[in-house]
DNA sequence: GTCTATAAGCAGATAGAC
DNA sequence: GTCTATCTGCTTATAGAC
């Protein structure tokens, strides 16, 4: 992984054909890129990644970057793209008792952590909307917005936008904590165990009497 | 606030005395600097906000902050430094009825929230931790290890360890979306909801059975 | 106590050679 | 498709003038 997902070329590698220059076929150095550009954003996150060290750990020259991508911002944007479909995952944590609606999101968020990928793409989100409004403001929308609302909404409660905001809160602070903080027993507990203390907690937030 | 809590002097201003050059009496700029450096440190983080950006503010030469405090580092530190007594917290929330825990300790955080210093200090640091080991272990020592830990210990419940920690995921989660993300019903709820609200899932957090 | 000047380095973006 | 070289502007830190 360390190079980036491309096959060994060094500088004066040379492919299959015996010949220098350019490999024949299609590039993967696009492909390389965007490996690279996961780690470091998911590491790092947007300002802490730079052009030159993605570069560096892709073992491919940084102008390629901006030829391929456009910019840091374009690289970032096209990477951290979830393969998510809001509508979908909405009726997902619908469909069934009422009773397990938060044990189902729960199941969801860890599902998607699960993979290497998706989770790149959540702690790069979540690393960048420290510091990047128009992050804060993606996740405002499309977390909050898109799916967190539409459910409480459809449970009818009272608060609905509030008890939304409350397990959105709990969902980032929990991937916060796992991940960033990385604290002992979450990383130590199976997935079983975490779908059941997170799904206890975001049952609440969505359907426990709130008011006063 | 803008001119950094030091009075007016431009770089021709003269001080009472009609003379040019230091002023007289002891130098406020060193107060400046700090109010200056946790506004900064709470709007970016600790890689976002630069020394150049806190003199600005402070009205105030960046070479003075290296006179100070040394370093930027130096000036994070100093300026982070919560003034909570661990052992205090933990006393205050364990000291009443069992059923009403997690709303007092969602009370000692929300008040802390209230203090604009207090508040920018935690922001600082939550912001800080998602690119800085050093501030995400101060934020696993001294959040989980020495306040909630000892808490969720004295209540002898199971799993006290991961209880503790979905409890400071809750927490910081709630004041990522809160101040950082800003979502609209956490910003227009006022005090007395939110601690009911926030209250209620820390005491599930803390005390709810969990195990599965 | 305060400032200017400068060192040494890294950032993102781009023009143009190959 | 890839790379070298460079532009411009930023960073932290420090030496020394005043």
């Amino acid at each position: 992984m360390r190079d980036g997902g491309a096959e060994d070329r060094g500088p004066q590698g040379r492919g299959p054909s015996g010949r220098t220059g350019r490999r024949l076929g299609p590039s993967t150095t696009r492909a390389a890129i965007s490996t690279a550009a996961l780690h470091e954003f998911a590491a790092s996150g947007y300002e802490g990644a730079s052009v030159r060290s993605i570069g560096r750990l892709a073992g491919v020259d940084p102008a390629l970057i901006a030829y391929f991508f456009g910019s840091k911002r374009g690289l970032f944007d096209e990477v951290t793209r979830l393969p998510i479909e809001a509508p979908q995952v909405v009726s997902l944590v619908l469909d069934g008792e009422r009773a397990a609606v938060g044990r189902r999101l729960a199941r969801v968020v860890l599902e998607t952590l699960a993979d290497a990928r998706n989770r790149a793409a959540m702690l790069a989100l979540l690393r960048s909307a420290s510091h990047d409004r128009e992050t804060a403001t993606l996740i405002r929308l499309a977390v909050v917005g898109d799916v967190l609302m539409p459910i409480t909404t459809a449970l009818d409660v009272a608060d609905a936008e509030l008890r939304a905001e409350l397990a959105m809160a709990q969902i980032s602070g929990f991937i916060f904590a796992r991940h960033i903080i990385e604290v002992d027993a979450m990383g130590a507990s199976d997935l079983d165990r975490l779908t059941t203390a997170l799904g206890g907690i975001l049952q609440h937030c969505l359907t426990a009497p709130v008011g006063n």
